[in-house]
DNA sequence: TGTACATCAGTGAACGCGCGTTCACTGATGTAC
DNA sequence: TGTACATCAGTGAACGCGCGTTCACTGATGTAC
């Protein structure tokens, strides 16, 4: 089912349909959860029935996955891409950090997807560890660059080490303002992340 | 329907079966998540049918909410209590810290409806809020108490601030660890948790 | 340029399933005399 | 202590709904000669 022509006027067609497919899927997942997931109600969206899908995805897990593991690429694109800037260390974590705030906010249900209460009876694929490394892998080589003040560098084991704290961090409030727990606090989620970033990356030249 | 006679034989096993049903509600969440709380699903488990449990339950909407406030009371009560631990505010905010944290572990689920990703389509009653300030209380306490060592008391907007960083802080470990993202990546999450904690607390008399 | 043919996107009917909820009812249980 | 009665927990049938998935099919579209 998934591989089929993909050049030719067909190919492009189905290559459209297919995207609108994936995009109509994120749509219900942002309205209704992923276990709200449905092929007949995206059909009903498109204006074709239910078994026409079937030419352009396996199965409704199927679709799942594939959900899944585009939301890992698209993120560890946007970290990898922040992990290019210029510059020292420090303004390269910061700028990961900045870069996936904007990310998870922009793709809440994506995020949550990913870092969220996993979806129940649904079962990772394998492939999906090796993305969320490398997610991971441009902060470990951010803190792997650089030690505190005055050491150059630092430690595979303190690299990792910081690695985990600046993630959780990030993850705490990135988490909770995703899922909107901070409305009616009067909280400024944006000085509160930045602190954080900041928290983790001060000592570093 | 929910309030009827509660004494007498009668309202014993009223309570009894009521209760019951409360128990296997969340073993259903546990197992398949919120979304997947069944009315049908928790009578047959219990060798009923399905309407019998109107006489316990207004509807599943009313079920799910009761679940949701018993989980915020329940982790008020735990987090009221680990704060009358005797000694110094430092002392006081780390025994809350473990608290919060053996609780989540224990009731992953729980811990995950609500501070997890929203249940989509459920709107929270308005008296989930008063519960969640319930259990932010005792923190804003604590840190309202001490300042960083010299300064013997705090400002309202110091002591919000440094409770907020305490949260999300707290809430990156654990809501990591609850959904499992820590599984195969060799972290120890006790000791990383500590850590957390102590980042916040260390300055403090 | 025109025709025959193969490809393949999409349809419509059908399957078995589980859901929440209502309704009129049965029959056991507790209570009042 | 015994009987009549009210209470009320639980049943069974039924409703309309949406789900994933299969299957044989139609008919438009692209391609090869």
């Amino acid at each position: 089912v998934a591989e089929q022509t993909s050049t030719g006027p067909r190919g492009r067609y189905r290559q459209q349909v297919r995207s609108e497919v994936l995009e109509r899927a994120w749509e219900q997942i942002a309205a209704a959860g992923a276990s709200a997931l449905s092929l007949k109600a995206i059909a009903k969206q498109m204006g074709m029935t239910a078994p026409a899908l079937y030419r352009y995805v396996a199965s409704r897990d199927d679709l799942l996955t594939e959900l899944i593991l585009a939301a890992y690429r698209d993120l560890a694109d946007v970290a990898e891409t922040a992990a290019g800037t210029e510059g020292p260390a420090r303004a390269r974590l910061t700028a990961i950090a900045q870069a996936i705030r904007v990310w998870a906010l922009t793709n809440a249900h994506r995020y949550l997807l990913i870092y969220g209460t996993p979806v129940p009876g649904y079962q990772a694929p394998p492939e999906a560890t090796a993305l969320a490394s490398r997610i991971f892998a441009p902060v470990v080589a951010g803190f792997a660059a650089t030690g505190p003040a005055g050491d150059p560098r630092s430690s595979p084991e303190q690299a990792m080490r910081r690695s985990l704290v600046f993630w959780t961090r990030l993850h705490g409030v990135i988490s909770l303002e995703a899922a909107g727990h901070f409305t009616g606090m009067a909280v400024d989620p944006a000085r509160l992340y930045a602190g954080e970033v900041e928290s983790v990356v001060a000592d570093l030249r």
